[in-house]
DNA sequence: ACTACCTGCCGTCAACATTC
DNA sequence: GAATGTTGACGGCAGGTAGT
């Protein structure tokens, strides 16, 4: 077994089965890639197909069904694989095999920066602020890098861990600061080392930030489905008072109607009655009834 | 038990964007 | 302009599940 998949086993962060894969696939990919490299260069962006683009894997390997996410064993307590402890545990093994990894000189941090990565999990409700803010990046969250804070998050923790397992092997200082003079005096294979480390972070990190991206998405969909349903009922509610409404002022009109015709059946029985009873009374008397007859009628 | 298939996750590359 | 960050794409593995 490999010296850094031992070491990780016996800090007891991640099975060593784990790491015997994950190194065995690194292994593999940078056989793989260097002898990519050594084809002649066809340049160009790798492109998906057309009904792909834009899609990741989400689209490529989305087909059917569902998987639960995969929980680890770190430092005795079972983490989801995108908990930024399990991650930094990870990074542990990951960084042990960069031969160059410069340290700083902070081992005795290691568990507070994990714990501290924890608490702040737990708490910070922006699944961005996963990994503590520098001191310098905590004058102002519109200036937070996230990614950044990660790395240097996990360059401490890790580096740290290696120093304490290589006893003084490494010494040179990894100073966060400074980028470029410091990785200048490196070679081109640490400089590559160094640049695939943070591009696993950074790739870590991003897909990260997806996930809470769709599933804010997701929560957004759902909420607005249900307002959509509350709305469509009170709509219903509404329309169903307003026919009722309407239906009352049609019943009122019929019954107004109801009541002239009613006055006008009544009248014109008094009139015809009336005549009965004067035959040959005045004419006066006869005129101003025939008169009233005719009211009604009109 | 074996196999095929699927999903989730990972590490890496490449291209582009941003920072210094 | 180099170093660094970001992210789509790719290939691979582990582990779950259904069919045999």
């Amino acid at each position: 077994m490999p010296q850094e998949v031992q070491l990780a086993s016996q800090q007891g962060q991640i099975s060593a089965d784990d790491k015997l894969t994950a190194i065995t696939n690194r292994n593999k990919t940078v056989e793989k890639k260097q002898t990519r490299t050594d084809e002649p260069q066809k340049s160009l962006k790798r492109t998906a197909p057309s009904d792909m683009v834009g899609q990741g894997d989400a689209k490529r390997k989305a087909t059917q069904g569902s998987k639960k996410p995969v929980d680890k064993l770190v430092d005795g307590a079972t983490l989801r694989g995108s908990d930024p402890n399990f991650i930094a545990a990870n990074a542990v093994t990951l960084l042990s095999t960069v031969a160059t990894v410069q340290a700083v000189d902070n081992s005795h941090h290691f568990a507070e920066n994990l714990s501290a990565a924890a608490s702040l999990a737990n708490s910070v409700s922006s699944p961005i602020a996963v990994a503590p803010l520098s001191s310098s990046q905590q004058t102002g969250i519109s200036g937070m890098t996230p990614n950044a804070n990660m790395v240097e998050f996990l360059n401490n923790a890790t580096a740290a861990q290696v120093q304490a397992q290589a006893q003084g092997q490494i010494q040179e200082a990894n100073s966060t600061g400074k980028r470029s003079s410091t990785s200048r005096n490196l070679s081109n294979d640490e400089r590559r080392q160094r640049r695939l480390l943070r591009n696993r972070v950074a790739a870590k990190e991003c897909r990260r930030k997806k996930k809470a991206y769709v599933a804010d998405l997701e929560e957004k969909v759902t909420r607005l489905e249900e307002e959509n349903i509350r709305l469509q009922k009170e709509v219903e509610e509404l329309s169903s008072k307003t026919s009722q409404i309407e239906e009352y002022a049609r019943l009122q009109k019929e019954v107004e109607e109801l009541k002239t015709k009613l006055a006008l059946c009544t009248g014109q029985a008094d009139v015809k009655k009336e005549l009965k009873a004067n035959p040959k009374g005045d004419t006066n008397k006869n005129d101003s009834t025939e008169s009233k007859l005719l009211s009604l009628k009109s």
